[in-house]
RNA sequence: CGGAGCGUAGCGCAGCUUGGUAGCGCGCCUGCUUUGGGAGCAGGAUGUCGCAGGUUCGAAUCCUGUCGCUCCGACCA
């Protein structure tokens, strides 16, 4: 491609609505446009990028056995009725209807569709296992859409739906998913971990997601130093303490804490460590009132806590409801005669006994609490957020923690749809039996997002080869001369002759413009010939990520250049 | 949904307090000069000041309403 004849419109300066490097950079590159808040349309140089994903996600797919579909977007209420969702599913389903009132959503995913696709069209175990998959517009009306492509209402996800026989076979194409998205991600030449997660709204027994390792991540991940273990810490499982100290405390009395609110406070107060306080956290869980227990050193994980009671929506109580349920003002419930309907302590707190806990009374809290004596706990459960002091949950090793960005994510649903839908076959006795899925999804336009998210300094973007729009820019300096001009056009064909997409940056620029959209859109291999080096017979090169300038004799260019690309490609990682 | 802020040229912003000819930088167009890290000079084009209503002789500016955008939080494969 010929620059001069490209549409490219770079910015210099920064796009006040954009906070992210991603975000900053899309716009700076002119890759992406807004269109209203959360929709993006791609320009020229971003749809080459998002092409050059989708290509890599489509050959590992298909690899598998996987065929490609095209289902719509739009979907008619009846199917998200049946199986539940459209009531469970909440403000984020974009829903609108016809002109005869009948109710649709924009598919913010596609169980439903591709259930109902193959419960009309799979009657036969002969037919199964299947998989088929799309790439195609999501729509999510996002409560608050951010970060350009990262979190948009319209995204592109390629989604893929497994259909197996019985459960030995849903685990295999899982597994097959599992592996595809990992050479998926390498062969992007992306830093990621697959960690264990959450299922959430999607549902089903288990899941993993594929995290892009990089600062801005919205997920914190945690990792084990010494063994395998990986998972989003919404979900990472704590170890309850090996000691246990059974010690019956003294009965319980009241102390005087006058204003102290905060564990801080009254740990400092009362002269005692936080660990040997017990948060009582009071929450709404589907309506109820709960009161969560954990020790005053650590933060409750409200997703555990959704997950214990498989419940809908929890919410932390308002200051009324606190008051209300405990008697007193927020910083002095405790779990001695509370009125909730719920009791639940983590697991930690099952180790000792002899708790300072809040009183449920105004400035006043007890101390030698215990918990079997003391208080009805209705269930003992893990609770709590890890902590970088936590032992790896399988090996016992340390762990570490890192954000990241979620770009993929495998579930494997069992039952859940075919259920709800009715997708059934006969297998070899004739016999009716549900069909076993899985679910996979990629987060297509999200991965570009990430990637320049991972791979960028103060100049611009440093593209990995594989997602590069272009992997080499050449630059022209002296387009008015025709000796130079004639060598550009030269080592131009020779390039796109090897199979590379090439940027002839041939405008009639100066080129101090040309170096800096060159780092800009991020091309990793970036070539300059001018009047200078003709003169001496080079061609000057230099790779955008380590920054690392060489020159290349003009005479033997095609061996050199190959050499130096070479050494290119190895600092990404790649052969 | 709660809190905060912002809507003025393609982009970044000033002007608003104290009402009176709509501005600056970048970008864009023309010409000349320049040509190795976002050139210089000269000339030029581009605005329903988000929208609607109100106050006023007169509103970008004051008042009311409304829409949009962004950030923090809540929420979220």
């Amino acid at each position: 491609m010929r620059l001069s004849k490209m549409h490219l419109r770079t910015l210099r300066e920064v796009p006040s609505e954009a906070e992210i490097p991603s975000h900053i950079l899309l716009l700076r590159t002119g890759m992406i446009r807004k269109l209203v808040s959360g929709v993006y349309g791609f320009m020229p140089l971003g749809y080459r990028a998002l092409q050059k994903v989708e290509q890599i996600i489509r050959e590992e797919m298909d690899r598998t056995g996987a065929q490609q579909i095209h289902m719509s977007a739009v979907q008619p209420a009846e199917l998200w009725q049946e199986s539940g969702r459209w009531y469970a599913y909440g403000p984020e389903l974009w829903r609108l209807k016809d002109r005869n009132g009948r109710d649709f959503c924009l598919g913010p995913t596609h169980e439903e569709i591709f259930t109902d696709i193959v419960r009309s069209e799979v009657s036969s175990y002969r037919q199964l296992p299947m998989n088929l998959y799309q790439v195609q517009h999501k729509y999510r009306d996002e409560a608050r859409p951010r970060f350009g492509l990262m979190r948009s209402r319209e995204f592109i996800m390629k989604d893929a739906y497994s259909f197996d026989r019985d459960d030995e076979g849903a685990d295999a194409s899982y597994r097959a998913m599992y592996d595809a998205y990992r050479r998926v991600f390498s062969r992007l030449a992306l830093k990621f971990r697959p960690v264990e997660a959450d299922s959430g709204s999607i549902g089903g027994s288990f899941s993993h997601e594929f995290m892009v390792l990089a600062q801005t991540g919205e997920d914190t991940i945690v990792s084990c130093k010494e063994c395998e273990y990986a998972a989003n810490v919404e979900r990472a499982e704590s170890l309850p303490p090996a000691e246990k100290d059974d010690a019956e405390p003294p009965a319980w009395e009241e102390v005087f804490t006058p204003a102290q609110h905060t564990v801080e406070e009254v740990a400092t107060f009362l002269s005692v460590e936080p660990k040997n306080l017990i948060k009582t956290l009071l929450l709404d869980v589907d309506g109820k009132s709960v009161a969560a227990l954990v020790r005053g050193d650590r933060e409750l994980n409200e997703i555990k806590v959704k997950n214990y009671f498989k419940a809908g929506a929890v919410r932390m109580a308002t200051p009324e409801e606190v008051t209300a349920w405990s008697g007193a003002p927020v910083g002095f419930a405790g779990p001695v005669d509370l009125k909730v309907s719920a009791v639940i302590a983590d697991l930690e707190l099952a180790a000792r006994e002899g708790w300072v806990t809040g009183g449920n009374k105004a400035d006043t809290h007890l101390i030698n609490v215990s918990l079997a004596r003391d208080c009805k706990v209705t269930a003992y459960a893990d609770l709590r957020s890890l902590d970088a002091n936590d032992p790896c949950p399988r090996c016992k090793g340390s762990l570490e923690f890192m954000r990241g960005i979620e770009v993929g994510h495998v579930f494997k649903l069992g039952l859940k749809y075919s259920e709800s839908l009715k997708a059934v076959f006969l297998d070899e006795n004739g016999k009716e039996q549900y069909i076993v899925m899985g679910c996979y999804g990629i987060g297509v336009s999200r991965v570009v997002a990430a990637c320049i998210e991972q791979n960028h300094d103060e100049s611009g973007i440093m593209f990995p080869p594989p997602v590069a729009p272009f992997e080499v820019i050449l630059a022209n300096l002296d387009t008015k001369s025709e000796e130079v001009s004639a060598k550009a056009e030269e080592l131009y064909s020779l390039l796109r002759g090897q199979g590379l997409d090439v940027l002839l940056d041939d405008r009639e620029e100066r080129p101090g413009v040309k170096f800096k959209d060159a780092d800009l859109v991020g091309a990793p291999m970036q070539l300059v010939i001018g009047a200078k080096g003709l003169a001496r017979g080079i061609v000057e090169a230099k790779d955008r990520r380590s920054g690392e300038k060489r020159e290349l004799p003009l005479g033997g260019f095609a061996a050199a250049f190959a050499a130096w690309k070479q050494t290119v490609y190895a600092g990404w990682g790649m052969a």
